[in-house]
Formats: C-alpha cells, structure tokens, sequence
DNA sequence: GAGTTTGAAACT
DNA sequence: CAGTTTCAAACTC
C-alpha cells in the first residue's frame, strides 16, 4: 500500500471539476479516443485454474493475457476506464497511483489529465487536507470472499502472501497465507489489542500478556511459501519490516491512545506509565530488532530468483554487519539484489 | 459482450 | 464509527 501518496480513505468527497473549467471545455472535448479493447491476459481464471505460484508468474509474463491486468505502465498509467468518477476519485487507479490517465485509458469523462492539472491538484490537496493523519495507510488485503485467491486480493494479485496486517477471511493465498499466527500472546500486544477487554488496566494489558514479544514479520511460519517473483510493486511494502517502524497497527495506536488517557488517570502515581511507556519502547525495539534479523535476512534471500547459489552462498556474510540487514531489509526489491551483488563484491 | 461478484472508496 | 451505497475491476457464462 502502499506508499500511498494521497489519502486512502479522504473523508469528504472531492470538489467537481470547477465550472468555468467545465464550461470552458466540455466533457466531449476531454474524452479520451476509445480505447482499444483491453489487451488480454490469459491468466488461469477460475477456482480450477489455481496458478501453480512457482509458475505463475512465467506464466503471466509467457502468454497474452485474457484481460490486461492494471499495472503501471511505463508512463505510470493503469489504463483505467472509469465512467462516473471523473478519475478524480481513489476508485480510479490511475489517479489513486498518482498519475494522470493516458490516452491509452478508456475512461469518460476524464479530468484526470495535465490539461485539468489544476484540478486535479486541487482535488489531491483537499483529499490530502481532509484525510486524517491518524488513519493509517492501508497495509494488505481485507478479502472476505475471495481467500485471497483471487485479483481481488491487492496480495495475489501482487503475487505476494499475505500478512499478519491483513485481515483477510479465509485466507488461501497461495503464495503465503495469513494464518493468523499471532493468535498468541504477541498477537493480542502486536495486533489485537483492540480486541481485548481494556476494561482493565492498559498497563498491565501491554506488559503481562506480552511478556514475550515476537516479530511478526521474523517469524518465518507466517508464511507458507513465498515463491521467487519477477513483478516487484509498491504494495510489497505491507509485507517488510521497514513498515513497522513507519506504521503502527490501529491497536498500537489505540493502546498508545488509551496508555495516553491512562497517563491522566494514573498521572499521580507516575511511575505505572513510565514503566510501561519503557516496556512499549522496549517492545518495538525489540520487533524492529527481529525484522532485520539475520534469520530474516537470510529469508528473503532464499526467495531472491537475481541471484545464483554461489551468491546466496556467500550473501549471508553480508548479513553480519547489522547496519547491511537494516539496509538489506529496508530496500526496495529493485535494488534489493543490485545492492547485494555489489556487497558481496567488496567481499570478494 | 453482458451480467455477476468482489473489495475498496465514498457516503450516511 | 458501523452500515450502506457506489464504483470499477475481476470474473463467469
């Protein structure tokens, strides 16, 4: 999710375009030319056609697709065809990445081009503006009905597992399910906090039951199989750590929330929020700790189809340094191998 | 190609 | 903030 650049959630709508800009040049004179049929995927559709996720993504980059799957293109255009949102609303691909719509879309009308760009900036800054900073970004899919089998799911779709950030019903995510792992101690500090009785005092909450916390992401029973993938995408993010310390799941912030609220209560004693607060920062420390841990280093890079055996052989004493695993980790799967090969050259 | 299903965004 | 509606893509037939 993706480093999302807008909001992803604006609580109030976005202007319509304004009317001298409307009235100045009509609807017709902004649509696109009719796109030409999509370009077609021929993907394995169909609960029997379950892509086998070692091949699937062969698969896809071998054969002409049955219907073009939304990616972006060079130009970082999705190829969208809305109708009704004038692409200058999130449901448009192309203006929810970021980018204007192409000729290349088949949407109508279209405001979502450089021509109508003071619109357009218009309609992001008040979407940024009205957004809550509180709200974070979506990380993982919400599938209820699909169990991530299908395009549906931001996660199959990417040809990722899904993650303990989705909340995914079901999940048969072939390429990693989220099986819901945390369903332990940690999970009620990590995740569902929100889910226990608060009732009770939150400090007690954050320390007694999470006296041991793991990493979700180090963990490496969270996932399933996470096949080698040729398609990088931003949405990848949900599933690396580097998120954690950008992002903290609704419950850290309402236990932060509440731990806040506690604080005035319990302001007199001092002492119980001090702890805590420590045990809080102790806690992440030690979830970011684990998610550049060399065993999840090691974990990635099993699943790293740019590099040869030798190079896997020898990649794991970059892994020493620890400030390499943060680096490692945190980079994007792009550069993730180019950084490494070069790593392991100075090595050599 | 039309109709249905799905999940996210937007709205109430 | 939970429930509903709208939207557009994915999917089925």
């Amino acid at each position: 999710m993706e480093a999302t650049p807008i909001s992803v959630k604006p609580p109030s709508p976005p202007p319509p375009p304004p009317p001298h800009l409307t009235a100045a040049v009509p609807l017709s004179a902004v649509e696109p030319p009719p796109s030409p049929p999509p370009a077609v995927a021929a993907a394995p559709e169909g609960p029997d056609a379950l892509p086998d996720p070692t091949s699937m993504n062969q698969l896809a980059l071998a054969t002409t697709p049955k219907r073009q799957k939304l990616e972006d293109a060079a130009d970082g255009c999705k190829h969208c065809a809305c109708k009704k949102s004038r692409c200058l609303k999130l449901y448009c691909p192309c203006f929810a990445g970021g980018g204007y719509c192409s000729e290349k879309c088949g949407c109508v009308p279209c405001f979502n081009k450089s021509d109508f760009a003071e619109t357009v900036q218009t309609t992001r800054k008040e979407d940024a503006h009205n957004s809550s900073s509180s709200t974070p970004p979506r990380r993982g899919c919400n599938c209820k009905k699909s169990s991530c089998l299908k395009k549906y799911c931001d996660c199959y779709q990417d040809g990722t597992g899904c993650s303990l950030f989705c909340r995914c019903e079901d999940c048969k995510n072939p390429y990693g399910k989220n099986e819901g792992f945390m369903a332990d101690e940690s999970k009620r500090f990590i995740y569902t906090g929100a889910d226990l009785d608060h009732s009770e005092d939150e400090h007690d909450f954050v320390v007694e039951r999470s006296p041991r916390l793991q990493s979700p992401i180090s963990k490496e029973s969270s996932f399933q199989h996470t096949p080698p993938r040729s398609k990088a995408s931003s949405r990848d993010t949900h599933l690396l750590p580097q998120v954690l310390s950008q992002w903290q799941p609704r419950s850290w912030q309402l236990s932060l929330k509440r731990q806040g609220n506690d604080h005035r209560a319990v302001d007199d004693s001092g002492e119980n929020h001090k702890s805590s607060s420590h045990e809080w920062q102790l806690a992440k420390h030690q979830v970011q700790e684990d998610a550049y841990s060399i065993s999840r280093c090691v974990q990635i890079l099993n699943g790293m189809v740019e590099l040869s055996q030798v190079e896997k052989s020898v990649a794991p004493d970059v892994f020493l340094q620890p400030g390499n695993r943060e680096i490692f980790v945190s980079l994007g799967l792009d550069v993730r191998a180019l950084w490494l090969k070069r790593k392991i050259q100075h090595l050599t």
